[in-house]
Order: structure tokens, then C-alpha cells, then sequence
DNA sequence: AATTAAATTTAGACAAAACTAAAAATAGAT
DNA sequence: ATCTATTTTTAGTTTTGTCTAAATTTAATT
């Protein structure tokens, strides 16, 4: 390989195997330059500590990460800006398989691991306006704009609301595929209505209006789950 | 990683490099069991013919191509199929690109490179329902179906036809970014009706009519555009 | 048929990204 | 403050896909 491309993959060309750790970095908290530890990354990637130490170095050397020996990393301003722009890849290609292409929200994860890591940023930026530019992914979750900026919704487990209360279902805190295929199963979905009735002491299950219609969940579905406030 | 996956990967997943391997092939005239030499697969992929080698044994081990050392490779059954999947997601995606994004027909393929090796089957028929199941690309290629068929349209070069000849134009041979560049900026594109009025012996260069306007065009040009001539 | 030129393969090396096992550093508990 | 358990790093190995240089085979020419 020529001497200018590898000075260029060794500086400014992410790997996709770099963009993952990022990801996962800002995932843990790493972007408050909060020191995130080699084992809670190995853990979270399904990966060893060792493996985390070399990439660790690699994103060091990059200017990607602070990282000192011992001591875990933490994202610099230029590695909040990268995985950020990964973050918003991912969360917009969610919103295209599920608004364009009919996919059930328990079905986009997988695909968009492998879309975020695509090349272009003019593919992205189409994509963007084809959706009309979404703030929300499908499970709630914000979409950082061009610029790494973005807001988190005013919400609140429906754990705890208050009896009597409403609001709308706005995203879920547990998106794994069991999860969401229950949510499916039960017609719960994002932009519902959602009144608490009544909580039950023993179990703190929820009887609670969705849609109008009343029915009863438990308390780990019900703590899986925002609402936004009606004010 | 266990012994499950590595038995998965050693014969049935394939990589983006044995994936890019088999698409040259494919287009080097492989599929029609004829040989096709390491050095013409290494020019092609501007990779060196020991890398070809490499790769020509490895593919060989998982049933996708025919090997015999010193003869070439050509692609078995199951190589084709596997060639055709993926020239299949490459043009579905160039049709997705120009017809959802905007891209100009220049702009595609490199895009399309790194689409093409997305793997999920439901997302490309999906992709494939959402442009309504079209039948070549933005260069006028032949989109291979579901399950490998496909037709290679009746055409001719517009060098090859007679004086006073109509047909439309319907393809490139020649998809080189220069070369579609320069049809963009003289107006010519895909489904233009054309009249051939007259040829210049001394430079091989033809009067045309296109959609209604004469122009005058190099032998260069002529020869590298396909028309389908009106029965 | 022998010689030479070209094409192809082998052997050995390297970089990326992972791993294992062993060594080193840190943190917690007495 | 020391010892121990845990965490983290180092050192060395593996796999994939590439490379260079050397060796081998094929093809072409006389």
C-alpha cells in the first residue's frame, strides 16, 4: 500500500472494529470524560480485556480516546464527535427500515450495525431528508443532528408515575428483541396514550388505560418503558 | 470463538474480500465455466496474482470455484448463484440511490460497493419491492432476480447502426465516472430516443437526432453507448 | 527438443484484530 | 501497612488478507 494511505488509515480512516469500541465507549458514559474500565468495554463487546487494552492504545494514538494505563479511557472531543456521528447512522437508518421498509421494531438492530458503518456522508444526509429528518429513532431514542447536537426527552419510567396520571408512551429502556416482540404482542407501541389507574401494593403491577382501553402489566414491563408527561 | 462458528465460516459465510472476488470473476466471464487467470483477477482488482492464488484456494475449499493450479479458476454453480446475490444487491442499490437519493448516475458505485455486502435477505427484497421490482440499473445493467435469473437486453452499440436506424438509449459500456459525467453535461441519458443521420468516414463520428435536437458525436461516444433498436 | 520469456505458485513476512497465559498493578480487607 | 483478590497489561500466538522475492511451471521461439 502506498506511504500516503497508510498514514491516512493510521490517523483519519476509522475501521469498523474502531467505531464499534467508540460507540461503545459513548454508550458506557465515556462522554462526559467519565473513565470507562477495559472490563466493563470486554464485557459490554463480548470481548476479552486484553483485546480492549491494544485498541484502547490504537485509539490513544488517534486522538480518539484519553487512556492511561490502569485507569480505563474516556472520549476526547474528537471521539464524542466520531461516535456520535456512528450513534446517528445507526438511529436513522432504524427509522428508514422501519418507515420505508415496513421492518418490526425487534428487527432493525441487527441490520443497522452493519448500515452505521457505510461511507458516505452524502448517503446519510439523503437519508436524513428522505425521512424528513427524525428526531427520534424507533425505540425513542434521540438522533443526534449533522452537528453531535441532541436533545433526550423530558420522560419518565412509567414505573413512576403518579396514580392517575397521563401521558404517552415515548421510548422503551430494555430494546432487545424479547422485549419488544412482547411489547408488539401486547399492542403497546410509541405514541400511545397511557393513564395510570391504579398501582398494586404486593407486586407493583400497573393496572393502567392504553388507547383507552384498560389493561394490566407487571412491574418489569412497566419500568422498561417512557412516558412523556402530559403537562 | 467456538468451534460452531469457525466450522459456519470456513464454509458457508462468506467476506466482503471472497465476496469481491467472486463478483470480478463473475464479470471476468467466469461463470460460463471458462478459466479465467490469476494475473486478469489481480489486474482487475489491482491486487497482486499471489494474493489471487491465496484467495483462488480458500474459495476452491468452500465449493465456490473450480482451482487447478496453473490453469486458472472458473465459478462452479454454487459460485455463480452466489456472484449473481450479490451483483443483484449492487444494482438494486444503485436504483435505490438515484431514484429515492438523488444520486447522479456517477456517483453510484461507490456507494454501491459497500451496500452491496449488507447482509440481510429480507432487506434487499424489501429494497427491491420499495423501487416496484425494476429490471436494470441506473447504466442500463440487467438486475438479476431472486433466484439468479436474469436477461440481458436486445441492444446494439450506437456505433454499430445503420444511417437513418432509431432506437432509445438504454445503456453504457463504459460506467466510468468521466464517461457518465460527460453524458450528464451534453444532456444524454438513459430513454433518450436517437436517429442516427449520418457518418463521418474520415473520424468514424455520427450525426444524430436526440429527442428531436441534432448533435454531433465522436466515434469515441458512439461506441460506448447502447441502443435498443425500434423493431 | 532446447531455450527463454512470461505467468503462476510457494515461502516467508506483515498488519489488524482477536486470543491465552503469565506478569504487573490496583484496591479492599484485615 | 501488608496481604490477597481482582483488574489490567504484556508477551506471544492465531487468522485473514495482503505483500515481496524466489522458485516453478507453462508457453513461445528458434
Amino acid at each position: 500500500m502506498l506511504n500516503k494511505n497508510v498514514f491516512l488509515k493510521k490517523y483519519f480512516l476509522m475501521t469498523r472494529s474502531e467505531e464499534n469500541y467508540l460507540k461503545t465507549i459513548f454508550h458506557l458514559g465515556g462522554g462526559d470524560s467519565k473513565s470507562i474500565t477495559t472490563n466493563a468495554i470486554a464485557e459490554q463487546m463480548e470481548t476479552k480485556p486484553s483485546s480492549v487494552t491494544d485498541m484502547a492504545k490504537k485509539l490513544a494514538e488517534k486522538g480518539l480516546v484519553n487512556y492511561v494505563k490502569y485507569q480505563g479511557v474516556s472520549l476526547t472531543n474528537s471521539g464524542v464527535k466520531t461516535a456520535l456521528s456512528i450513534i446517528r447512522k445507526h438511529r436513522l437508518w432504524e427509522v428508514f427500515l422501519v418507515e420505508k421498509l415496513d421492518f418490526s421494531w425487534d428487527e432493525v438492530h441487527e441490520v443497522a450495525e452493519q448500515l452505521e458503518h457505510i461511507k458516505s456522508e452524502k448517503l446519510i444526509d439523503k437519508i436524513d431528508e428522505l425521512l424528513n429528518f427524525p428526531k427520534y429513532d424507533p425505540h425513542g431514542d434521540p438522533i443526534p443532528t449533522k452537528d453531535g447536537k441532541f436533545q433526550e426527552r423530558d420522560k419518565k419510567l412509567l414505573s413512576e408515575m403518579a396514580i392517575n396520571a397521563t401521558g404517552v408512551c415515548v421510548g422503551v429502556k430494555d430494546s432487545s428483541v424479547p422485549f419488544l416482540k412482547f411489547l408488539d404482542k401486547n399492542k403497546i407501541a410509541l405514541g400511545n396514550s397511557i393513564k395510570v389507574l391504579d398501582k398494586e401494593d404486593f407486586d407493583n403491577s400497573l393496572r393502567i388505560q392504553l388507547e383507552g382501553k384498560e389493561i394490566r402489566i407487571s412491574h418489569q414491563i412497566a419500568s422498561n418503558l417512557y412516558v412523556k408527561k402530559n403537562d
